[in-house]
DNA sequence: TATCCCTTACTGCGATCGCAGATCGAAGAT
DNA sequence: ATCTTCGATCTGCGATCGCAGTAAGGGATA
């Protein structure tokens, strides 16, 4: 996924390991939750994840428990974890603060673009074009979270970007179970167009405004699959969800 | 505050320990720096810590590592803990993001108080009014963050909720490094007394009005004095900072 | 006296072990 | 055949130990 970012170097050996084990755990799990790689109500094992990983139980538990404190995972009574099943009351909370939050920074980044920032989110563009095309949905769902987080990232606001991306975190797994539609994603990339092109024009008003519209129009879709989802009395044992 | 919940058994020993250490120690570091026991540069040690608190290090690391990845710490280049010092644009950044969601905050919970809600928030400003009065500045910062923590509680959304008790936990020891002034006190008295009004008429936008006032109001004093802070030379080496 | 080097004492990070609690399945009793 | 019960096996949490790397203190040398 994120094995491009090495490019810089071009002999060295092997990235080896620039972070800490629990930082790079904590970030494939970040990126695979906001990719929709794991289902609500699906159990996360700390032990048979670090027997996958190939390392001890200690730096997944602090991922985990990072993970936990923030709220995209959850304890149950019973002392596992498990992927937070968003209720409506939930899904409309965070909507809320997502379109506060995420128009401040398109508002913020639109008057201070650099020629690189365009650059790269116009790239970023492109690789999500070519997701939706391909009608894979966990490769567009990521290049999703890869665009709106390129262009929240040239406002240059690094807590602004960590408390969106956390939010990001919290509906990931319930986006990724709402919507295995094609319509949905073929109707959002014409806000998606939008987006790009008041980046382009360096318009901080319509880009965010073109941000906030992108959030109000996936976010009836989600919330009410979100109610299907949870009158279906196949989930009312969830555990059973699919593994990696 | 929630020992009341066991009150079904009537003659129970102690509370010994509800939630698990590794929470305990995270929460009294989170009240600790929200109240400015811990001024900005100081230097934290794991290993230090859990002596005093008597308890291994590995409940002390995992409350420490979340500290950090939530920007309240931050790991120096020798791979030490410190409590990091902000700059005037990181302040900046946390303040809009601050206007932003207590003025969000603040909004939805005047519009839908109850009863019980603004008895619970006079009695916090009761204190808080007890504490501006005594002149004890670390009681003052502490009532001051349960009295706004318990209007935003009212709104009824924790992810929210979560989010301003952290930015507020980025700036506290900034806060209380940089306003030991007694004036500064009860010139926020005053808007403290608008906030207060407003939550017992129930007026959703004199409440929010009130809040994004109160934090425009502290701004620019705490701003200059993080100035006045960085050029001055004893931070140079900001290790020697008191300890608890 | 001043400078260099080495030893010591820290730091965070990871691995391993053990504990208490909960779940699940199988065996036994009615 | 159904219900109860006991044990094996999960779970997360905490303690202890060891590792690599940094900073500082002390002694020897120029």
């Amino acid at each position: 996924m994120q094995n491009s970012l090495a490019a810089s170097e071009p002999a060295q050996m092997s990235p080896l390991q620039r972070d800490s084990l629990q930082q790079q755990i904590y970030d494939r799990l970040h990126a695979g939750l906001i990719a929709g790689a794991f289902r609500p109500g699906e159990v996360i094992s700390s032990r048979s994840l670090a027997g996958q990983l190939g390392v001890s139980a200690m730096p997944v538990r602090e991922a985990l428990t990072r993970l936990t404190a923030e709220g995209a995972l959850e304890l149950t009574p019973s002392r596992t974890l498990r992927v937070p099943v968003l209720s409506p009351d939930d899904f409309d909370e965070v909507t809320a603060i997502r379109t506060e939050l995420e128009g401040m920074a398109a508002s913020r980044a639109g008057g201070q673009l650099s020629d690189d920032d365009v650059a790269r989110i116009c790239a970023l563009y492109g690789t999500l074009a070519q997701a939706a095309d391909s009608g894979d949905v966990d490769r567009y769902l990521a290049a999703n979270a890869d665009f709106h987080s390129g262009i929240y990232a040239a406002a240059r606001w690094p807590v602004l970007l960590g408390m969106i991306q956390r939010l990001w975190l919290i509906v990931g797994p319930s986006i990724r179970a709402s919507l295995p539609d094609q319509g949905h994603i073929s109707r959002s990339m014409g806000f998606h167009d939008t987006i790009r092109d008041a980046v382009v024009a360096g318009d901080a008003a319509a880009l965010s405004a073109a941000i906030i519209a992108d959030i109000a129009n996936a976010a009836p879709e989600i919330r009410t699959a979100l109610i299907a989802q949870a009158a279906t009395p196949a989930s009312a044992h969830p555990q059973g969800a699919a593994a990696s």
